[in-house]
DNA sequence: CCAAAACGTTAACAAAAGATAAGAATTTAC
DNA sequence: GTAAATTCTTATCTTTTGTTAACGTTTTGG
């Protein structure tokens, strides 16, 4: 995808949170990158800061974390969707998994120091600092159904959620992540599976 | 507590997330509510939209969900810590939790409606949409943790982790909340607990 | 002060999940 | 195009958790 293709790309995510004339986006795209990060090549690595946060304009990426030499992955990010190891990002410590392009993908990206220049911009500060708190808050609310859907459901539940709603995960990305992502181990999946079958069958 | 007290503890979380004098403090303050919840009485319920988001000055509160007539603890709130269920406050929908006092409560708190106005305010909208901002992002990181905890670790991975950072939770929590907040039954709460006893002995 | 409710532990059994390994099918990489 | 790696399923065995119920202790509420 050409570079300008990937920025109004950008430039609509931004849109679906607030609305930005063309002078706000003249101060801000200057500030954005675009690049590329072919398959199997990280992000974001455990014990390193994370020092961008993007937004996944074509191709898609795995977050894992690692456990006793085994990969369990907990995240997936798409096309039109943030990337970025948030606590590391925003806390400038250390993070603790990888995020590892599953295809080549190319995103848009924005350093941490451009992010507080940004925030402290004239212009456009603003807009930036409510466009970061509708992002943050939209990612927390991801989290908080996360979470209670750990507390309330069951494994099978979870799975049996994911189906109805799941989409592009269930499409796009090997059941053994899957598992991972449900909190389960991938044979787990695989009998839940099969007990699924029997019953609507 | 006095309410001129509790205002002055809602400032302080203000100040430790952004710096305000007094002025911007005085376009604040008349905006904020100090009210009483008396135990086992419900901040919020499910089927009903949240209105307002608070900060415990006193006391502290419960989230739970109901689930086959059963209560499932997911979250506790504390003296200097927000409360609010979230994703119904934000997201104006009906919320799908009781959030209830644990003990006779004092909290300070600002309804929807005045939040919004606050973020329009000439004089001071641009540090309440940062502290807006800030709060998110540290709500998210804390969910983030709790995902990756989830994900990463076994139940008595959880429960040992507890017993080193949970400070509050530990001392004024009764166990079989505590269960839930952890993902498992109280039964199975107390068998872990027994394993490492007989470690640790 | 007393009865009722709440709390934590334990036991017994059933159900589910983890660990490990094997095998087949598919995909990847050179 | 072929060997290697990946993916998914299945089986076996072990461990853990869930479920239900009982019991003693503590706390709560009139």
């Amino acid at each position: 995808m050409d570079p300008l293709t990937a920025l109004g790309k950008f430039r609509n995510h931004v849109e679906s949170y607030i609305s930005i004339n063309d002078t706000e986006w003249q101060a801000l795209a200057p500030h954005l990158e675009v690049s590329q990060l072919k398959k199997k090549k990280n992000f974001a690595e455990p014990g390193k800061i994370c020092s961008h946060i993007g937004l996944v304009v074509k191709g898609a990426v795995r977050y894992f974390h690692i456990k006793d030499g085994e990969e369990i992955t907990g995240y997936f990010s798409f096309e039109n969707e943030l990337l970025s190891s948030y606590k590391s990002f925003l806390t400038r410590t250390p993070g603790g998994n990888y995020i590892q392009a599953l295809e080549d993908t190319q995103m848009v990206t924005l350093s941490y120091k451009v992010m507080q220049q940004l925030y402290a911009h004239e212009l456009i500060g603003a807009k930036m600092e409510r466009f970061g708190r509708l992002i943050a808050e939209h990612y927390l609310i991801c989290y908080e159904d996360r979470v209670t859907a750990f507390i309330t459901q069951t494994p099978e539940e979870r799975y049996n959620k994911l189906l109805e709603t799941g989409g592009e995960i269930l499409q796009r990305i090997p059941q053994h992540y899957i598992a991972n992502f449900l909190g389960i181990t991938p044979v787990s999946l695989s009998r839940i599976r099969r007990r699924i079958m029997k019953i609507s069958a």
